[in-house]
DNA sequence: CCCCCCCC
């Protein structure tokens, strides 16, 4: 029974010494609720055996502690398995050397009410935890990747004069950075710095610019505010390795930060910055490039990185947005590559003002998949950027290809407007289409809608027409059993019925007279053309009944709207050139999408 | 401590 659940004994110290162990096994011997004002940031203290030692000091992070609480599952005797902890040193009273464990992720390995005893009799930690006295007797597995490292340089961080010995000194992953231990220096590379921003609003003004760091481990964005932009703009720059250290964190807000990190780093006055001049193994950019064919097909609103051959690039526009009334400058590129597909590739702000021409391959990382009428686009934006001619193999390969002959292949354009019908057309509002007068234009402009058939008109609903498969021209009956088409100048024994009506038509913002042919009404009304012809010919009440079946059915319309002058009077003609059941989870995108842009 | 990420 006793042998039954195996602690990681002696694992404390190890622990408490800041040194690495692999998912070590404990028991909690008690806990203790920790006053506090705020329900939200309750936490508990714990009491932790490893079957050798006790320690007083354990906390769980706020959102295990909130998780605990919720699910109830937290009991004494409880035996859990460490799988994340960093220790922290509470230094406001600096005369006490008190060291706390903080348990950022773990699992239960049994219930306290399973266990139901104290396994083994520990003894209290003891202040002193050097190697000797407290090393477990049997050799502990410790970390042999990147984290290993750690082992020699958390206690002696503290020591390490930063402005000359730096070089070839452990430093900490950036994966290990966390709120509750603040000793730590990492070595990390700069991929993408911000311009300098400035800011003003009712709790104050100021400037700042960020930058992201890369390690083995992970990324990290650090923000420096006024003084510290100052100090730092100059210094840090894109693609160079530096020692960072002595930086605030906080949690990151994923709204505005595509980063693979919780928390954010903010330059002090007490950071410690220096470049590292020697060579490094610390990773470049890692890029996770799509084909500019793939980007046809993925979802509006996407994050990629593409590389592309620049075809074509527009000068700098500036216009005012509608919506915020903001002044905006924007520069187009279109860019190849082997897949033979072309996208148009919008820059916006400095990134547009600084775009140099003369550099052909450009590395777009982080870019947004857009839409614009029916074409694809890349837009790079705030959290991505532009890279020319970088040292990378893909960026060789690909000026290769086209040096090659790959400048003379055509490509598809994947931006190109295709909203005609069987097409991807924008989706908009029949309110909107009429207040923004989108049908002012000569070819019509199509759009389609979620609607709901309202009423289908039962009147001349249908005509009589020419035979032949091509023709849908209405004939001319003889009377005499033939019947006449003044297109084909044919008499035809036989004619063929069609369907031509109008469909009031509502979607969320009102609705719509539609005029709608044979493909569509047929949809509608689930009966053939023929089949409809023949029974409103003999059967009016057939007829009513087949009409008032089509009504408060929802589909997709695809509409064609156009300005048309009828006696001198211009009306918007709205013609549904498509009709298709509609597709929830690309309507949905769409409304979200749209939420979204409202919302911000 | 910022937080605008857009347009036809």
């Amino acid at each position: 029974m006793a042998d039954k659940y195996k602690l990681s004994e002696g694992a404390l110290a190890v622990l408490m010494r800041g040194d690495k162990i692999d998912n070590p096994i404990m028991q909690v011997l008690g806990s203790k609720k920790l006053a506090t004002n705020d329900p939200d940031k309750e936490r508990h203290r714990m009491m932790l055996s490893d079957g050798k030692y006790l320690f007083s000091f354990a906390m769980f992070t706020n959102q295990i502690s909130n998780s605990i609480l919720l699910g109830g599952d937290f009991e004494m005797f409880s035996i859990i398995k460490i799988k994340r902890s960093v220790t922290s040193e509470i230094n406001k009273d600096k005369s006490a050397d008190k060291k706390i464990l903080v348990i950022m992720d773990f699992e239960f390995v049994a219930k306290g009410s399973e266990v139901g005893y104290k396994i083994g009799n520990p003894e209290q930690l003891p202040a002193n935890l050097s190697k000797e006295s407290t090393d477990p007797p049997k050799p502990m597995q410790t970390n042999a990747n990147s984290t290993a490292r750690m082992k020699t340089s958390v206690p002696s961080i503290s020591g390490i004069n930063l402005n000359n010995t730096m070089q070839g000194k452990a430093t900490h992953s950036i994966s290990t950075i966390t709120p509750y231990q603040n000793k730590w220096v990492i070595k990390a590379r700069v991929t993408n710095k911000s311009n300098i921003r400035t800011w003003k609003n009712a709790k104050g003004e100021g400037s700042l610019f960020s930058f992201d760091l890369l390690d083995e481990s992970g990324e990290i964005r650090v923000t420096a505010f006024k003084e510290s932009v100052d100090k730092y703009y100059d210094i840090i720059q894109v693609d160079k390795v530096y020692y960072i250290s002595k930086c605030m964190t906080k949690m990151a807000n994923k709204q505005y930060s595509s980063l693979k990190n919780d928390y954010e780093l903010t330059l002090t006055n007490d950071s410690v910055v220096q470049e590292c001049e020697e060579e490094t193994d610390i990773p470049t950019t890692k890029y996770d490039f799509v084909t500019i064919d793939k980007l046809a097909n993925m979802e509006v609103g996407t994050i990629v990185d593409c590389i592309g051959i620049v075809k074509q690039a527009s000068d700098v526009q500036t216009f005012t947005a509608k919506s915020s009334g903001r002044e905006l400058k924007k520069r187009e590129l279109i860019i190849v590559d082997p897949s033979k597909a072309s996208v148009s590739v919008t820059l916006w702000g400095d990134t547009a003002e600084n775009y140099d021409y003369t550099l052909p391959v450009v590395v777009i990382k982080g870019g947004k998949i857009g839409e614009f009428g029916g074409g694809k686009n890349l837009a790079v934006s705030m959290n991505g950027f532009l890279k020319y001619n970088p040292d990378i193999p893909e960026a060789f390969s690909l000026r290769g290809w086209y040096d090659n002959g790959g400048c003379n292949e055509e490509a598809s354009n994947i931006s190109a407007r295709s909203n005609m019908g069987g097409f991807q057309a924008n989706w908009m509002s029949f309110r909107e289409v009429k207040d923004q007068d989108l049908g002012n234009v000569e070819k019509g402009y199509y759009y389609q809608t979620a609607g709901t058939v309202i009423l289908v008109r039962a009147e001349n609903i249908f005509y009589k027409a020419c035979p032949q498969e091509n023709c849908n021209k209405k004939i001319v009956d003889l009377e005499n059993g033939t019947y006449r088409c003044e297109k084909c100048s044919s008499e035809y024994p036989n004619f063929k019925y069609r369907l031509l009506g109008n469909v009031n038509v509502g979607d969320w913002s009102g609705n719509q007279w539609v005029s709608m042919f044979s493909s569509e009404l047929e949809i509608l009304l689930g009966k053939t053309a023929q089949e409809v012809g023949e029974i409103a010919e003999t059967d009016n009440d057939g007829l009513m009944q087949i009409t008032n079946e089509a009504n408060f059915k929802q589909y997709t319309f695809r509409c064609r709207a156009k300005m048309e002058k009828y006696n001198d009077e211009a009306r918007l003609k709205t013609v549904a050139i498509k009709v298709e059941p509609l597709n929830y989870k690309e309507y949905n995108s769409h409304l979200i999408s749209r939420i979204q842009q409202l919302a911000s």
